[in-house]
DNA sequence: TCTGGGGTCCTAGGACCC
DNA sequence: TCTGGGGTCCTAGGACCC
């Protein structure tokens, strides 16, 4: 029997990382990325103020990536560039470039896949392998019982530095949940590995909120219960968790404090849903502002219909999302006779799904998602259908 | 002038069918 | 007319992840 060895391999701050690449005068300094302006002509150094600085933003966005330097300053993914200028206001601000990204994610997992061809796609920037069966990787040494799986890991992030020049941290642990945490514990650059066996000394002392699958709700909730550790939680009795949790997420507490995980590493996944969704530059009434509400509809569900064809999917579910300035989030959707990949149908039925929305509070995004897809070859064309009746928006 | 965009999975009620 | 239980589909919302 195999002992069986799953890692999770994580790109050190990604994108930042990558625009460093083509910037390497900024290297060293706190640079974040995201918002929506364009970089300026040229590339100025390092110190010139033509670099945008992130006290000169103003408007909507978060921050995608920020460098190990600009973290130091306080600020992280997800935070709002605007409360961010207010910790960094000298912190270097590029926009995204997902296509670029985009581009070394494919250079890294092609090198990944020569060394460990079972790999499951967790993103742009993170992928789980299982090198079970990679050669080597049961081997053992007398000083080193994994010797075989860790130089298997080491021949990987060489790999990924040779392929792209960028530097990622690894996890190698018996499952995804351990590997994830371990990942972790080494950023940037760093190879982890454990075993079940030291799941008490290496495991338990951290939060219970750094379990992938433990969100900010969770956390509090557990909180409140008195259970701030993976420890506690793993000697919290599974029937009081299943009484506070339900049985199906506190049986799953229990089992993932005690770094139970049997989840196998999956290659292959069919997509479930596609959507498009945007931010307004200002919030926009649903009535005073209708026409435009009506031109971005159009042209959100071109873009879905534009995803589906190019995956060559159809949909049999269309759907609108909403959200209010109050950051209130609705959502309708119906679901059509026919699966289709048609924009104008899609179109239609998004728009007739939000019969009955709220039309008397302002909107900051609007969205338009498709989900119950189905391979396009297996569903003969059909002529669109035709939906007409007067709507309260649109 | 707080708080993006693209996903997955789960829950839960009602409709509908057997 | 009332009594059932089980299964699937549809819709809405929410937690969570990258």
């Amino acid at each position: 029997m195999l002992q069986r060895w799953i890692a999770h391999l994580d790109m050190d701050a990604f994108y930042a990382s990558v625009e460093l690449l083509r910037h390497p005068q900024l290297q060293g300094q706190p640079v974040v990325i995201g918002g929506r302006r364009a970089l300026p002509e040229g590339v100025p150094p390092a110190d010139s103020p033509a670099w945008p600085r992130l006290r000169d933003y103003a408007g909507r966005g978060v921050i995608t990536t920020a460098t190990y330097p600009a973290r130091a300053l306080g600020v992280h993914s997800g935070m709002g560039l605007m409360k961010a200028a207010l910790l960094a206001p000298d912190a270097i601000l590029l926009p995204v470039d997902f296509d670029r990204y985009r581009h070394f994610s494919r250079l890294f997992k092609a090198a990944v896949l020569e060394i460990a061809p079972v790999m499951e796609d967790r993103g742009i920037d993170e992928i789980y392998l299982d090198l079970t069966d990679v050669p080597g990787a049961q081997a053992s040494a007398p000083d080193d019982a994994h010797a075989g799986v860790r130089a298997v890991a080491q021949r990987l992030k060489q790999a990924v530095r040779e392929a792209t020049g960028l530097s990622c941290s690894i996890g190698v642990t018996p499952n995804k949940l351990l590997s994830k945490l371990a990942s972790d514990m080494d950023k940037p650059d760093g190879l982890t590995l454990f075993t079940h066996a030291e799941v008490p000394a290496r495991v338990w002392p951290l939060p219970a909120g750094r379990i992938n699958g433990i969100g900010p709700k969770a956390a509090e909730r557990l909180r409140e219960l008195g259970i701030e550790t993976i420890g506690q939680l793993a000697a919290a009795d599974p029937a009081w968790l299943a009484g506070h949790f339900g049985s199906r997420q506190g049986q799953w507490l229990h089992d993932a404090a005690h770094g139970r995980d049997e989840r196998p590493v999956v290659t292959w996944r069919d997509p479930k849903s596609m959507s498009r969704e945007t931010t307004f530059e200002r919030n926009l009434h649903p009535r005073h502002d209708r026409e435009a509400l009506g031109a971005l509809l159009t042209r959100l569900a071109e873009q879905v219909a534009a995803d589906l064809a190019r995956k060559q999917l159809v949909a049999r579910t269309v759907g609108v999302k909403l959200r209010y300035e109050d950051f209130r989030i609705v959502t309708r959707s119906l679901t059509m006779p026919q699966p289709t990949a048609d924009g104008p149908t899609l179109r239609r039925w998004a728009a007739r799904s939000l019969r009955d929305i709220d039309l008397d509070r302002r909107l900051r995004l609007m969205g338009v998602r498709v989900e119950g897809l189905q391979s396009a070859d297996t569903v003969p064309d059909s002529p669109a259908l035709q939906v007409q009746e007067s709507l309260p928006l649109f």
